[in-house]
DNA sequence: TTAATAGTGTCTCTGAGACACTATGTG
DNA sequence: CACATAGTGTCTCAGAGACACTATTAA
């Protein structure tokens, strides 16, 4: 018998439920800038268990599709996003972090542009994160709703966030990866707010302009700000480096 | 009905079959650097499918156990090994990556010092990396076994080392995480040597000194190296940096 | 014209690379 | 002694911060 006939003669005859399984979930951390401050899109969970907290949108994974594919229709169906920068992020898995059961959810980072959200379904808001670390020490955070008020988290989630915001700070030092949560056109100091938003903290004017624009990253556009109440900045676009 | 009956309740009654569930495992990519090169830690498959190809060692992931003290198990069970360097690096889940079965796997990083590797059990063997690409790059990796010929792989596993590569030179711009792979104390040199190795390129002896030095998480032993045919260096062990 | 921000030119400071020089072990 | 590598002192160069100065728009 030859060892492909083997291979055959074997998945004919495996029990693929020999071994306990778990089940899956993908959980998207969809990330916005706005007001100088990080926002999650959270859900409001009416179903039990937890119910009332709030909840990352997620989903479970099918058999038929990848773990990303699951995070695509999870940013489509409970966002109406696309196209936008997905990253996976973490994969949790304490034996207890569902009550229901066993569930391992493996956690994503989406960033979109604000502009590009949609309205909110009922139950969904953009929360505020507050993060009360610096660098990437990391650390709880705090979600707050409407009225400024903390927001208690389902699950894991609040880990999930602050993993979210760490990720994102460690690839900032490297990555001008805030375009992505900016207007395909935008001014340097549009950018400069963004990545000082995800910072935490101030970062230097001179400094900022030149490293951006000698990333090679950056595009003139020739396009101007419109209607601002003094000198208008000129406007970018994001290129993507041919070799490095 | 107060919200902690309607928890309960509610648990009582789910059904936790209703979704499908994957298989999950864990896959550690164990590290060791020995003679200028990295080396992995492999196992030769004798069971199918994918018998005579070489796999990560990794397990299925159990009830009660969270994905790390699965990864531990592994260490143990497989590599004879406890107190080492671990950290979660990527969860692979293509529906057809294992043709028995939908089977995600969550994949660790160890990091060990050559010395103290336990004698390799038969059907395991220490494997060379050949990592044709430089910086953060990504890219296939190629393992040589005894006699310096490829080895087929299993599964994605090709696909896990290469990330694990890709990982560890990210990391290492920012932390001195090589004296992983080194005995307790070591003398800069080893250091800088096992940092060149993960990398895959030479660093400059000045500056990397300085660094380490500067760092602070490096500390004189006062000790030197024994026997050797020159003027020995100092040895150094690693301190936990208190506050940053 | 004034207010406000965009954008530039330049000085300084710090860290990395380069390299020469000294120190200290073995044979 | 020669030899090999450890470890230091110092020059240069590049990038970051600081800051003053010019440019350009709206009101």
């Amino acid at each position: 018998m030859s060892p492909a006939d083997d291979e055959r003669a074997f998945l004919a005859t495996y029990d693929p439920t020999a071994f306990e399984r778990p089940s899956v979930s993908v959980d998207v951390v969809i990330l916005t800038a706005d007001d100088d401050a990080l926002h999650a899109l959270l859900v409001r969970r009416d179903a039990l268990p937890q119910r009332g907290r709030w909840a990352l949108p997620g989903g479970f994974v099918r058999a038929s599709e990848s773990l990303e594919e699951a995070a695509l229709r999870v940013l489509n169906d409970k966002g109406g996003l696309r196209d936008v920068y997905l990253e996976q992020l973490y994969t949790f898995g304490r034996p207890d972090r569902d009550p229901r059961m066993r569930v391992l959810s493996v956690a994503y980072v989406a960033l979109v542009a604000h502009a590009r959200l949609p309205p909110l379904a009922e139950g969904r808001a953009l929360c505020t994160l507050h993060v009360p670390w610096s660098g990437e020490a990391g650390g709880p955070v705090m979600v707050l709703g409407e009225g400024g008020r903390p927001l208690p988290l389902a699950f894991d989630h609040g880990e999930m966030l602050a993993m979210a915001v760490k990720r994102l700070r460690g690839k900032l030092d490297y990555t001008p990866i805030g375009y992505q949560l900016l207007p395909p056109h935008f001014s340097l100091r549009d950018l400069q707010t963004v990545h000082e938003t995800i910072l935490g903290r101030a970062l230097n004017k001179d400094s900022f302009r030149r490293r951006m624009l000698a990333s090679g990253e950056l595009e003139a556009t020739g396009e101007r700000e419109q209607a601002v109440g003094h000198r208008p900045a000129e406007l970018y676009r994001f290129v993507h480096r041919s070799a490095l």
